[in-house]
DNA sequence: CTTGACTCTTACGTAACGTCATGGTTTATG
DNA sequence: CATAAACCATGACGTTACGTAAGAGTCAAG
């Protein structure tokens, strides 16, 4: 028999929990004194052990009276329920944090660049629309022969052209927590200068301007925020401190 | 001059939160008439905007307030700051939806399976634990064997073959949103049977076992997690459905 | 003047306790 | 055995950002 300061102190919690977990129903002593005074049997710390555990789940007290105390309940699909609420919790804050990012670009004046789709552009509409904007960035001629090489290339290679692009951008993603100075990330932005040679000479201002780009276009973003909700912001970051590198050995 | 109703309306909120907004000296209405109506400036419908914008962003009433009303508040520190929180929450959701995995699969008894640690293994003190098993999973010859083929390669080629492996898993996490049956995921579990070669003989008993080994094993575990939180699970699934359908093929 | 739509303030409920406040009980000590 | 320290109890307020009444006053239209 346990006091409720032996209990809380045994389970790592507080007098006042435990008094909580009475009143609610969900965990009760096994017996009261005639002062009042709650004992608790060793039971009750299993219970509590298993009340704990599914709280640092973070589910809802409710639910865990339901899981301890209601034998017919069904516990496996109560946490891939969770499990699920949990993922959509995660996916809501990436949006967050996506929104966050936009806002700090915004207020920062770190905007106002270029336009290019790559993957999936090159082809119909979109692309004149982009046209006209590189034409004024990057030279009329440059441009026209950079489609003229695009156009060049069967539909297969084309398709491979993308899907190697696709894989770069994926990659890129797979090591967005290492950060954007890490050797593997410098690597692929290395593939990324080589595959744009399949556009057009792929110069470092070309390659800083599509690390910048994508905040002005909205599809141009909705496409890498597709592979990755953070690989727009990342991206930017690994571009800059690439591209800076470079620049700086060159000038030794 | 809008009244809360008007007000309310067109910013799409209730009355009530006008009132509390009030309340708490957020948003407070531009004049208050003799019979207590609360009447509001067209500045507030911009004011209330803005609080609508942060609030969306999961920030605190009492931060926001600071934002809109102190001009000297650092906006752009609290937005990286609440970035920061946002990240930290990921963090910790997706951890628990690991020990979420990890519970149900313990309970549905996915488990007991083998033990191997792969690219950071194969040295030292771990590896002898790890080999009991294996033989008598495996068989002690095979095991022996497999240990002889790995001291047989030098320093450098054990480097770079941890590193493929490290590019395997990598890429396994990038294509996590696709699916475990996703084409490119069926690929890159055919580059790792190969790239088991240099370990052992790549059975497809093996495979299986290494995708169910991850759960009973904290380091091996922690190894694929450290790559993508949700890897594990997602490996687990990828591999026994690339399995399954080899062997069908087999069959046929 | 009535009716309906609108306004106000007051206040409780939410989740899971933390933090007093007040008062009774047990245990240790002199 | 008296007293103090430690422990127990219940009650109630505070926390966040409102939702949801309740009760009462106000305004415009018919």
């Amino acid at each position: 028999m346990y006091t409720v300061k032996q209990l809380a102190k045994l389970a790592g919690v507080s007098v006042r929990t435990l008094h909580y977990y009475d009143e609610i129903g969900l965990l009760t002593p096994a017996s009261v004194g005639a002062n009042g005074y709650r004992y608790y049997s060793d039971e009750a710390i299993y219970l509590l052990q298993q009340i704990l555990f599914y709280r640092r789940l973070d589910m809802e007290l409710s639910q865990i009276k339901q899981i301890i105390h209601d034998r017919r309940f069904d516990l496996i699909s109560a946490l891939q329920a969770h499990r699920g609420s949990l993922q959509e919790e995660i996916q809501r804050l990436q949006t967050l944090i996506h929104t966050v990012d936009a806002t700090i670009m915004d207020l920062t004046g770190e905007i106002k660049m270029s336009k290019k789709k790559l993957f999936e552009g090159f082809s119909e509409e979109k692309q004149k629309q982009y046209e006209q904007e590189a034409m004024r960035r990057w030279g009329e001629d440059r441009v026209k022969q950079s489609t003229r090489l695009w156009n060049s290339y069967s539909a297969q290679k084309q398709e491979q052209i993308k899907q190697e692009g696709g894989a770069i951008y994926t990659g890129l993603a797979a090591h967005i927590g290492d950060g954007p100075q890490h050797p593997q990330v410098q690597a692929l932005l290395d593939r990324w200068q080589q595959h744009l040679r399949y556009f057009y000479e792929p110069s470092l201002e070309v390659l800083r301007g599509l690390g910048n780009a994508y905040n002005e276009d909205p599809d141009f973003n909705a496409t890498f925020t597709a592979i990755h909700p953070d690989l727009p912001a990342f991206l930017q970051k690994a571009i800059n401190f690439y591209v800076d590198q470079i620049e700086s050995k060159r000038q030794n």
